[in-house]
RNA sequence: GCCCCGGUAGUGUAGCGGUCUAUCAUCCGAGCCUGUCGAGCUCGGGACUCGGGUCCGAAUCCCGACCGGGGCGCCA
């Protein structure tokens, strides 16, 4: 109360800084914001305000009001206060103009120190970072990656919207899993137990015997997987893509290709100005992305002197590795790896082999700089193989009733991915860690905040 | 799940058996300063993750717990 000059304002507009221009020189405004510094000089304090979209300064006199200029030397780092005031050309402020304020409300004051400083000059650990995330969401680099993100979301949109596709909902609590058991979060369902959905996979599926049969959903996924590494996460934003009456895995890969072509042109010609905040560029990658066959990348790899045969999981190392080759001899950072072994993808059991050769499926991934940022495919529409496929890897198949059901009553031909859109942003922009690319990440150790 | 590595002021670090009454920076507090924006100057403040053990002596060595970082497997 006793750093308050004025009782507070009947709610009147604020004035982002973004807003202020010449055509405002001389006249009155109210910015609101953080305090992100303070300079006392002793006659005269600058102060610099932050909101949503730079710094203002405020400059005050001790000659004009001295009881302005002790409440602006007492307001600690990063309280919320709102300024109103005469906006004056400056040559010496950096935004080439500064305010003169005539009240300054503090309308909450921050206590101290910070737990985390939001622009001290020292760097702080991920793990700190993460645990003020608020805090750290304050520095514009950071708040940089999630506009970008928000960004890249548009991008997609626009461009699944235009090519027919209809956004869909599909259940996050579910009573069995897409593959397997050991990846599942439990959890109880009133007097039932359920589980958290790893993927949508068996719903986009079984809408492709709709007509709604070009899909795609943008919503959490949950993996209970044990891994501890810079690109994974118990709860990731997962893309998921479903179209019906495709001829082969190329129709479903054409439209990976264009999510990516289209977001990253959206991010390049929509978030300048966040890019140039992280000292980023996006350039267009060259297209068609190259089509690299599971079997011709072993043999690149063989050739670079890597232990690994045919049949073999490429690896994480074998992933990097070929990451690197696609750069170094063909200057691409996006490329698919197609034509995946049957042997691979036994536990995907709806991948659909090719008439021609069962060992092999139409199965790719998409890799951007060395790392899988999408999987997917042409799924088996055939009841009978799906059924025969499904007993390979001892499914229950009474508790995927639901699933199969879509396939007996007139099931298109089908294929789709899911499409990690962290991961995606994490190599767009060259973040160390995937929990950069989430606000509030979720891994085996941190639930909080 | 497996394998490495690490935990020192609010933050980030140096120190790795006695010289530690623990370094530096940042930060916080008090003061000086009318053009600061990596401000400057003076003074002050604040830490060895926890529990055992070895030793005359432990921030330092050993064991355990907890927490964190990285790699692998697997995956988006």
């Amino acid at each position: 109360m006793a750093d308050r000059v004025r009782h507070l304002p009947v709610w009147q507009h604020v004035t982002y800084s973004k807003e202020i221009g010449p055509s405002q020189f001389g006249t009155q405004v109210t910015v609101g914001g953080w305090v992100q510094d303070l300079r006392n000089l002793g006659g005269i304090s600058f102060l610099q305000l932050r909101d949503r979209d730079g710094v203002v300064q405020i400059t005050t006199l001790k000659k004009r009001s001295k009881e302005l200029f002790e409440l602006v030397a007492s307001i600690p780092r990063e309280s919320v206060i709102l300024v109103t005031g005469t906006v004056k050309e400056s040559k010496e402020a950096r935004a080439g103009f500064e305010i003169l304020p005539e009240t300054i409300d503090v309308l909450s004051r921050a206590e101290t120190p910070l737990p985390l400083g939001v622009v001290d000059k020292v760097g702080a650990d991920l793990d700190t970072r993460l645990n003020n995330r608020f805090l750290d969401l304050r520095k514009e680099e950071v708040r940089a990656i999630f506009r970008i993100e928000s960004c890249v979301l548009e991008g997609i949109r626009k461009y699944l919207a235009s090519e027919g596709f209809v956004e869909v909902n599909t259940p996050k609590i579910v009573a069995a899993g897409a593959e397997g058991g050991s990846t599942l979060f439990p959890i109880k369902y009133f007097e039932r137990s359920a589980y958290l959905a790893q993927s949508p996979q068996l719903y986009k599926q079984n809408l492709m015997a709709t007509g709604l049969d070009r899909i795609y959903e943008i919503a959490h996924a949950y993996r209970a997987e044990a891994s501890d590494t810079i690109r994974h996460i118990a709860e990731f934003v997962s893309l998921d893509v479903e179209m019906a009456f495709i001829k082969s895995s190329e129709d479903v890969m054409a439209v990976a290709e264009g999510i990516v072509v289209n977001s990253l042109r959206h991010v390049r010609e929509s978030a300048k100005d966040d890019l140039a905040r992280l000292g980023l560029t996006v350039e267009d990658p060259q297209t068609p992305f190259p089509r690299v066959r599971y079997k011709d990348a072993v043999e690149m790899l063989k050739a670079e002197g890597m232990k690994i045969e045919h049949g073999e999981d490429l690896g994480t190392e074998g992933e990097k590795a070929l990451g690197d080759i696609m750069n170094r001899e063909k200057n691409c950072e996006l490329y698919f790896i197609s034509e995946f072994p049957t042997s691979l993808k036994r536990g995907t059991f709806y991948a659909k082999r090719m008439d021609e050769d069962p060992e092999t499926t139409g199965y790719f991934d998409l890799d951007y700089r060395g790392q899988e940022i999408v999987s997917g495919g042409q799924r088996e529409h055939r009841y009978d193989v799906l059924v025969e496929q499904m007993r390979e890897n001892n499914f229950n198949l009474e508790s995927f009733d639901f699933y199969l059901k879509g396939f007996r009553y007139g099931m298109p031909p089908h294929g789709g991915f899911g499409f990690g859109v962290e991961r995606y942003v994490q190599k767009m922009l060259n973040l160390p860690n995937i929990r950069e690319a989430v606000l509030f990440p979720r891994d085996r150790a941190r639930l909080v905040p």
